[in-house]
DNA sequence: CGTGTGATTAACT
DNA sequence: GTTAATCACACGT
């Protein structure tokens, strides 16, 4: 391998991960080729594996759908940054989610990675997925997947591309296509402007792939009304 | 639980 | 008059 160059699949432990160049395309390329692909994700106890079955192109300051969308930002700086990177937000005062940055840089593009199937490292995912009736449900939705592969924000910002053996997350190169058709429809509870686009990506009949769930319109909460002030 | 947002207040020229 | 700092709150790709 000939440092410096990331045409080359990166190799570590014995393993062939995707180069950088594999990031740095437009999202709406990237975001079905994920579709198939091993997520591996490493921990100081354990190596996971994820395969991947859904997920959902950001496709950064145009699309009002996407975190970037009123600019840079502290919490979103990650997706700023170059691609091959994570980003990894924090909602509903609970759950992580995690996304890779695609590029080209400085169009603060991603994918997030909605589900999956848990391939390798199954003890540790029901471990932090206690509730999880079947193995299915391990990874299925943006939350579950983050709870099981332990993403936390400790990993904003972290770099598949590397060489590091220690490096927490990364994609498997030399993966076959996916085996089944690729499906695509609205992202899920995506409003607005950015709501008919079919940038939500998942293998068809996939059973770890989360239920759609459609933009839910927001109603201000009405505020207090005169006649409700009484003294 | 954090964040972005709009409203409100303060600071400054 | 204009901009910056502060506050409160709605809502969560």
């Amino acid at each position: 391998m000939i440092a410096g160059r990331d045409s080359e699949p990166t190799t570590t432990g014995g393993h062939a991960y995707v180069p950088r160049s594999f990031f740095d395309r437009p999202v709406l390329d990237v975001a079905p080729d994920l579709l198939g692909r091993i997520l591996v994700r490493t921990t100081p106890g354990s190596r996971m594996q994820l395969r991947i079955t859904e997920v959902e192109a950001y496709a950064g300051e145009a699309d009002p759908g996407s975190h970037a969308y009123r600019g840079k930002t502290a919490r979103n700086a990650s997706m700023f940054g170059p691609p091959g990177h994570a980003y990894v937000y924090f909602i509903y005062g609970m759950w992580w989610s995690l996304n890779l940055v695609c590029g080209p840089e400085g169009q603060a593009s991603g994918v997030l990675l909605r589900g999956g199937e848990v391939i390798q490292g199954e003890e540790e995912a029901r471990q932090r997925r206690p509730k999880a009736r079947r193995d299915t449900e391990l990874a299925k939705g943006p939350a579950r997947l983050a709870t099981a592969l332990a993403v936390d924000r400790t990993l904003n910002g972290a770099d598949l591309c590397t060489r590091d053996e220690t490096a927490p997350l990364s994609l498997l190169a030399g993966q076959p296509g996916p085996s089944t058709a690729i499906r695509s429809g609205p992202r899920t509870g995506v409003g607005g402007d950015g709501a008919h686009h079919p940038w939500r990506f998942w293998l068809d009949g996939d059973p770890t792939v989360s239920p759609y769930r459609p933009h839910k319109p927001r109603h201000r909460k009405p505020g207090l009304d005169a006649t409700q002030v009484t003294t």
